[in-house]
DNA sequence: AGTTGGCACTTAGAAGGCAAGAGTGCTGAC
DNA sequence: GTCAGCACTCTTGCCTTCTAAGTGCCAACT
């Protein structure tokens, strides 16, 4: 069934109003604040008719309409008017990105630190970081007796250190020359090349097999590790909003934040999309009284990161978008500047 | 005053009560479970005797006692038994760190982790990292025309990896051998030396002024950035805890928990002491009905990091110390063996 | 002097009743 | 299709009452 003009318009306050005040919307309200030219037993009758269709329901008989998980899904994809950011909200993204250093760990604590500032939401972000990473260089160099520190850097500046460990009998001479041949057959690759590499290249190795086999471990392993990487902020922000009053919501909620695999597999599930809302159950990693907004950014083809929030279903769409999208600008102009 | 030995009894027992239970604690309940030989009466009177000293009070008159922040700190430097830990929860400790690489920083997060399990608490460590860390390698290569990553192992084998500039017309030559003059400069220097070794040094770098600097600018960094290696886990462990059920209590503890510098604060205060625990005021950093005790882990001369426990005064301060003393044990063990 | 049973006293918390207020649904008139 | 008016429903706050838990104190006992 279509939904007339006035029925959209109405839905659209009702979600606007519930979104800013967290309190059920009456008819009487939408008529005073927003609605003069009809009286509110017209809009009751609206609102009886939303609720049929399901948009909206009641607490009990006698309160005002909430919108349900279809009107918010409505309302990001038809209903939501576009948010624009002020210049100070800018200049605060700005800055929030001028003191680091190039660091990628530190960009991405920087966003999602900014991120929950402005949207008043738990922030959560995963610096990209997959298969087509290409590796730039590798070092290994001996830390103890049998152990020795691996590097690998890749072309998104990501690094990791593992350490393995080596034969007791390696000397270091061989150790360097093995660190040589690792170079020679890994750089330039990428990381799933270099995780298929084993085979073919198996004879040149011989003496260096376990090396080899380490190194190979340590990619697949960085490779599988999707939630190595994802950063958190404003775990307490969800405080501030009234429906996690009561301390087991808190707890759910925070149950959830908390499994840095869960929020991994969210952040990383369709990283081709913009800009993705998600509400309620549309995420089976998603509790189903919360919304997920994630941007992922790129610059050029090089994907740089999925940047979130995480809030109640009657969270600010609006203001997160702008936000999320006013980040990605800056974060783009910064990267294309360097 | 002194405490008679009844006087230290029923203390003890009201606090082991109030920390199982989270109720407070009737003389009746002294007298039934634990104190047969007396009556209620005389544990009433020894009650209003340990109020009278400051030990205990009261919600309400006729409500039981509940112990002060005095009586915690009596009780756990005097009264409090032993605790001991189950095989089970031994070799949980042990399988938690059986599966790591040796990578520091996955250490750190396992300690946490384990810790946070064991105790039902929020947990937080921190990898120790300062001044007296030895260099052991500098490595910087190129990453895009004007930029180069700088990479600084230390004995600790805590690495950091920065983005420095670099000027626009250094050969690639040029820059290996900075590379080199850098590591020549400071390799097998502490950190504090090296971020002092500026000036003396500087005539030999006539040409290499810039990346030295930069060099020191992210050893500087490095050391003053104490908040950088905190680790946390089971942040939503508090919601299990009766004294958390309304969500503004729950507000103000998280705020704290998740403000890292806070955090670094207090595990790096006073880092030379085993065991310490802080009750309620006693750190700046803590709030008034928070507890927080830590472990400083070392291995030879070489201080590991500090690993803690934050949660309620009500905290199980006897399993705490005890999950604490047997990461400790298994840790050190661990990197001896190696 | 310390211990104890007995009893009066205090308080929180649960349960019930009542009135006010907010908001709806419906109806009949325009 | 719109709307004023009215009956109805449900929540919320407030008051009262009642009960259970626990204490403090006192007089009697060892």
């Amino acid at each position: 069934m279509k939904l007339s003009d006035r029925k959209k318009k109405i839905l659209q306050i009702v979600v606007d109003e519930y979104i800013s005040n967290a309190q059920p919307v009456s008819s009487k309200s939408i008529t005073q604040n927003y609605m003069r030219d009809v009286s509110s037993a017209t809009v009751r009758s609206e609102l009886a008719a939303l609720e049929e269709m399901g948009y909206l329901s009641q607490l009990h008989t006698s309160s005002g309409r909430v919108p349900s998980i279809e009107a918010y899904k409505l309302y990001v994809s038809e209903l939501m008017d576009k948010g624009k950011l002020t210049g100070k909200e800018l200049t605060q993204i700005k800055t929030a990105f001028a003191r680091q250093s190039g660091n990628m760990e530190e960009v991405v604590k920087n966003a999602a630190k900014v991120i929950s500032e402005l949207t008043d939401y738990t922030s959560i972000a995963v610096a990209a970081h997959d298969e087509d990473d290409v590796i730039e260089k590798i070092s290994i160099f001996p830390f103890k007796e049998d152990t020795a520190l691996l590097l690998i850097v890749t072309d998104r500046a990501l690094i990791r250190d593992k350490f393995i460990s080596i034969p007791t009998d390696m000397t270091e001479e061989q150790l360097e020359s093995a660190n040589r041949l690792v170079n020679r057959t890994f750089a330039g690759k990428r990381l799933g090349e270099a995780m298929a590499a084993s085979l073919e290249a198996e004879e040149q190795f011989e003496s260096y097999r376990t090396i080899f086999d380490r190194v190979i471990d340590a990619i697949t392993d960085y490779v599988n590790d999707k939630s190595g990487g994802v950063v958190m902020a404003g775990e307490d922000k969800i405080l501030n909003h009234p429906e996690y009053a009561e301390a087991d919501k808190v707890k759910n909620f925070l149950s959830v934040v908390t499994s840095r695999d869960r929020i991994a597999d969210m952040l990383t599930e369709d990283n081709d999309i913009e800009i993705s809302i998600k509400i309620g159950g549309e995420d089976k990693n998603l509790p189903d009284d919360c919304s997920l907004v994630t941007a992922t950014y790129s610059a050029g083809n090089v994907k740089l990161g999925t940047y979130g929030v995480i809030g109640p279903l009657r969270m600010d769409y609006q203001k997160v978008v702008s936000v999320l999208e006013g980040v990605g600008k800056i974060l783009e102009d910064m990267v294309n500047k360097k």
